[in-house]
DNA sequence: TGAGCGTACGCCCCG
DNA sequence: CGTACGCTCA
């Protein structure tokens, strides 16, 4: 018992060891907030015998969910699905899943993501208002997630004056509601309307939930902030842990006041400051503090370890982006060397498609790296029609899932077609099946013939469905719905049928998770993971350099860490005018350095292609912020100003050299994502016999670089192909 | 209906 | 530079 606490400084016993009441721990970066809280649930289990299903758990990120729970059930020889430990959407999503009936929806809703809802509020616009300007959409789009991301009461956010938004709002929650959808935000304001409007339920959670823990408290915004109310109600036993220099979500409400809040509705609140940091070396710490203590509105606080000096941060410039990107490589492929591994290594930049430039430059160098983030692999066209598809599994109702998969692929029914559908249905009040049913009464008969087909073939997969195993099921519908081979005309055509492989062998693999409920429930649940993730689980697994940006890198750690794009405009932000907007951005720049453990690298480029257009630039005043007494420059400023050494100076001018002899890859062959995972090198000779797992038997007729010709057997004929795509096994 | 082309525009971050 | 969208024509 005693063991548990053995690893923990005084400060962080404090923290778990005053388990009533109110408690808010400050907690700098690195200072081993996981194992606070981690130690906390497994001390209240252990020592307190609070049962785990008494204890819930909040974070924000799926990925510090999953640590968390990993942690727990190391300490406490615990069952996961025994265990409350998720973010605040799945949370809500599973309250939901038990009462949302109650509101009115079905159980069965789906969850929609950005996308989504900014597709079907255009067509709300354009429907409602064809003559609005298309301007007005983002506009209208920024309101009604801000209104919903502040308050609960959509009222407060309009001007009376201004009724489009509110308009189009309304439509756009009925369109949610008829077609049992729901959005992110309302995943939480319809918990905490259910607990509003019915006590009882609320109650059953308020006894539930004896100790609530809440992370990243700095990041909640005011709806979550309320939901947490609820779900204590008269209870006290709330532990948070935050960090406002670490708050970086002011963009979509968060709000730092919320700690202060905390203070006035809890005033018996007890406090502990977690100054010690694990994680980095002073040299880095002290970077992080000076550039900290330039912003104006925060509690002090001193961040120190007793790691040592460390070596000192490297700054470097390169002349262009190409060399920023070849000085990293190059740095990665030394230390490696030396001994590090390739997943030590972080690449963090302010916006996703800094990543770009990256991934030509490590394929070529054979470093396996991730990127984490952006075209998350869900939102993947062929994924979300695929997924269409199985939603229509589940519901006759689902409109916006059956305009998709009906379309895709194409079978001849158009926009116009689907808008007279909808129509009937709501005129009618029936669902999509029963609106076909009729169609010939609206329709003209080949078009209500079409749609006739569809649905048999729909009520096929239902049936297939309970009897085929998951596997066989996914091949069915690609293949008999025409789907894959309507995609093979896709030039893209590898690279989308790899990331169905990979869906399909995702859901394999998760179904296991589910085995105790229906078929049905198994895919509902499959459904709401799918939707409620936006990574693919495995960037720990695989040793390869991470390339995310700094919002993604929060809580991570690296020991190697290269911060790209300091430039203003870039770095800060080119928008962050504003005291309170540069202030967020130097938080972000305050979590980027604090990942660092060993090895900092702040980079830039002195002249960068963005948009289209080559320009100067001129450094992040966020860098300027560190004494020089910290940084070793490199690169472009110690060569043209010739204070560095010759050995830099010397690596300018290689890496210039490097940079115009290095081939300029082809378009098709960029690749993103998941793409390592497709990438095996394959030894591959004109006249070898190959087996791809696609198109069969081949032998391939030429190689030129990265691409080869290889000619199948009837009916694929001969295809151009990435030499080195893992569908293709020499034989 | 939908493929193909030309034009406008973006300053991003997450569940 | 990319892409997303609107328009035109087969």
């Amino acid at each position: 018992m005693s063991n548990l606490l053995e690893n923990l400084n005084e400060k962080q016993r404090e923290a778990v060891l005053y388990t009533e009441g109110p408690v808010m721990a400050i907690a700098g970066a690195g200072s081993g907030k996981t194992s606070v809280l981690t130690t906390r649930i497994a001390y209240l289990i252990k020592k307190k015998n609070v049962n785990i299903s008494n204890i819930l758990a909040i974070t924000f990120t799926n990925k510090a969910a999953r640590e968390m729970k990993d942690r727990v059930i190391n300490l406490t020889d615990h069952l996961t699905s025994e265990m409350w430990i998720s973010t605040f959407h799945s949370f809500c999503a599973k309250i939901l899943r038990f009462h949302i009936e109650s509101l009115g929806y079905k159980r069965g809703f789906q969850i929609i993501d950005d996308d989504d809802a900014k597709k079907i509020i255009k067509d709300i616009l354009k429907e409602e208002k064809p003559e609005a300007d298309v301007k007005e959409l983002k506009q209208i789009r920024t309101k009604i997630s801000r209104m919903k991301n502040k308050s609960n009461n959509k009222n407060n956010d309009f001007d009376k004056g201004n009724d489009l938004a509110s308009e189009i709002y309304d439509e756009y929650q009925k369109y949610l509601f008829t077609n049992n959808l729901v959005d992110f935000d309302d995943l939480l304001l319809l918990t905490i309307e259910l607990f509003k409007q019915f006590p009882e339920i609320k109650k059953i959670y308020n006894n539930k939930f004896q100790y609530v823990l809440v992370d990243e408290f700095q990041d909640t915004n005011n709806v979550q902030y309320e939901l947490v109310s609820l779900i204590l109600g008269d209870n006290k036993n709330i532990f948070i842990v935050g960090d406002e220099d670490q708050s970086i979500y002011a963009f979509r409400g968060a709000n730092i006041k919320n700690i202060r809040k905390f203070k006035e509705d809890y005033p018996d609140y007890h406090i502990v400051l977690l100054e010690e940091n694990y994680r980095s070396t002073n040299n880095i710490l002290r970077a992080a503090n000076q550039i900290i203590e330039n912003n104006d509105n925060r509690i002090v606080k001193k961040l120190f370890s007793s790691k040592g000096n460390g070596e000192l941060i490297v700054k470097y410039k390169g002349a262009t982006e190409r060399d920023e990107v070849e000085y990293i490589s190059k740095q990665i492929l030394k230390l490696v060397r030396k001994g590090f591994e390739y997943r030590d290594f972080a690449v963090l930049y302010r916006m996703n498609n800094l990543s770009r430039m990256f991934e030509d430059n490590f394929i070529s160098k054979h470093i396996p790296y991730g990127i984490v983030g952006n075209t998350s692999f869900y939102k993947r066209r062929e994924i979300k029609d695929f997924i269409a598809y199985l939603r229509m599994i589940l519901s006759s109702s689902d409109f916006f899932s059956f305009e998709r998969a009906i379309s895709n692929p194409r079978r001849g029914i158009g926009k116009k077609t689907l808008l007279k559908i909808k129509d009937y249905m709501y005129l009618y009040d029936l669902d999509i099946f029963e609106a076909i049913d009729k169609s010939s009464e609206y329709l003209g008969k080949s078009v209500s013939n079409k749609l006739i087909i569809f649905k048999e073939s729909i009520e096929d997969y239902r049936n297939k469905f309970e009897v085929l195993a998951l596997n066989d099921f996914v091949d069915y519908i690609l293949s008999d719905s025409g789907y894959l081979k309507a995609l093979e005309k896709d030039e893209k055509f590898d690279d989308r049928y790899s990331n169905l492989l990979e869906f399909k062998s995702i859901l394999n693999e998760n179904q296991n998770i589910y085995t105790e409920s229906t078929k049905q429930d198994m895919l509902l649940y499959l459904l709401e993971d799918i939707s409620l993730k936006n990574d693919e689980n495995n960037e720990d697994i695989d040793n390869r350099v991470t390339l995310m940006t700094v919002h993604s890198a929060k809580g991570l750690e690296f020991r190697v860490v290269f911060v790209i794009g300091l430039e203003n405009g870039i770095f800060p932000m080119i928008r962050a005018s504003e005291a309170d907007q540069l202030e967020e951005e130097r938080r972000l720049m305050y979590v980027a350095v604090t990942r660092a453990k060993e090895l900092l690298f702040l980079t830039n480029a002195n002249v960068r292609n963005l948009y289209g257009e080559s320009k100067h630039t001129v450094e992040s005043l966020f860098v300027k912020e560190i004494d020089d007494e910290l940084l070793s420059v490199e690169g472009y400023d110690s060569y043209t100003r010739g204070t560095g050494s010759f050995r830099t100076s010397g690596q300018v001018r290689t890496s210039k050299m490097l940079s115009s002899i290095l081939p300029k890859k082809a378009a098709s062959i960029i690749k993103r994502k998941s793409n390592l995972d497709n990438y095996k090198e394959n030894d591959l000779n004109k006249g070898d016999k190959v087996e791809h797992t696609k198109f069969g038997e081949g032998m391939v007729i030429s190689i030129a670089g990265d691409n080869c010709v290889i000619a199948f057997e009837h009916p694929h004929g001969i295809k151009k192909l990435l030499k080195d795509h893992a569908a293709i096994t020499k034989k």
